[in-house]
DNA sequence: TCCTATCGTTTACGCCTGTAATCTAATTAC
DNA sequence: GTAATTAGATTACAGGCGTAAACGATAGGA
């Protein structure tokens, strides 16, 4: 299921403050985008129609709540920048952020952790 | 100006070979994706008008140009998904990529060394 | 010189997207 | 109880995209 662009902000939003009302939406998204309550609703609406956001009807009102993972959409989408871009190789992807992005150094020691534990496990031979 | 996702296979293959015949390109993405010549020959039409390439006439035949920087197309493309689905923050991409991706040890070493220099440069008041 | 193969251009078409107005049903206020 | 508000559903519409067929011009061979 695909997400274009206007709904990931909209996924974003639910994903952080599941359950949520279409108003707080709405309101979140015309003060973020710019956006007329009428095309929020739209977004909702395609949303749920393409089975990413599930309603829960609370009286007049619905309960908006994501009915996919975030992480599933966000590798999806990684996985299609990735191809899309870099030709499938997430090495020369990490690489130009590396390079270009701002990174504060606790966010560079962060990283470097992780890079060494996964270098770790592939010395490992009982761990891979 | 806006490459869409079939367009950049185009692109790739232009930014890889330029200058290309309409033909080489044309063989190449029926035999990556199953694209019929018509197809291609509609891509190749948009980007020109698009602005994206620019033909170079020899003879009956055009010869294909990219008239825009691959680098420019990658950051933007990389803004675009950064802001999407990661808020605009590189960090929590690339720890993403680094916990998901395949890397070979080089790729780690290689990654690593860039963000050692990176956080060098941070620390050297001289150079920030 | 005329036909044919070929390359670029035009046209096609249905679906998705961004953007939004209108309609309808129900709830709330008076 | 009727009017006004409101939330979700329906309709709208232009432009982009994936996919491709049809058309037109031209160069090269017969």
């Amino acid at each position: 299921m695909q997400i274009s662009d206007a709904e990931w902000q909209v996924m974003n939003l639910v994903w952080e403050s599941s359950p949520v009302e279409s108003n707080e939406v709405i309101e979140e998204l015309a003060q973020l985008n710019n956006w007329s309550p009428a095309t929020v609703k739209t977004m909702l609406h395609r949303l749920v129609k393409k089975g990413a956001l599930k309603t829960e009807s609370v009286g007049k009102k619905y309960l908006y709540r994501a009915s996919v993972r975030r992480y599933d959409c966000v590798r999806r989408e990684s996985r299609s920048f990735l191809e899309r871009v870099f030709d499938g190789q997430a090495a020369p992807a990490l690489m130009h952020f590396v390079k270009y992005a701002k990174l504060t150094p606790e966010e560079i020691a962060e990283i470097q952790e992780l890079l060494d534990t996964k270098a770790a496990k592939k010395k490992d031979q009982w761990n891979d």
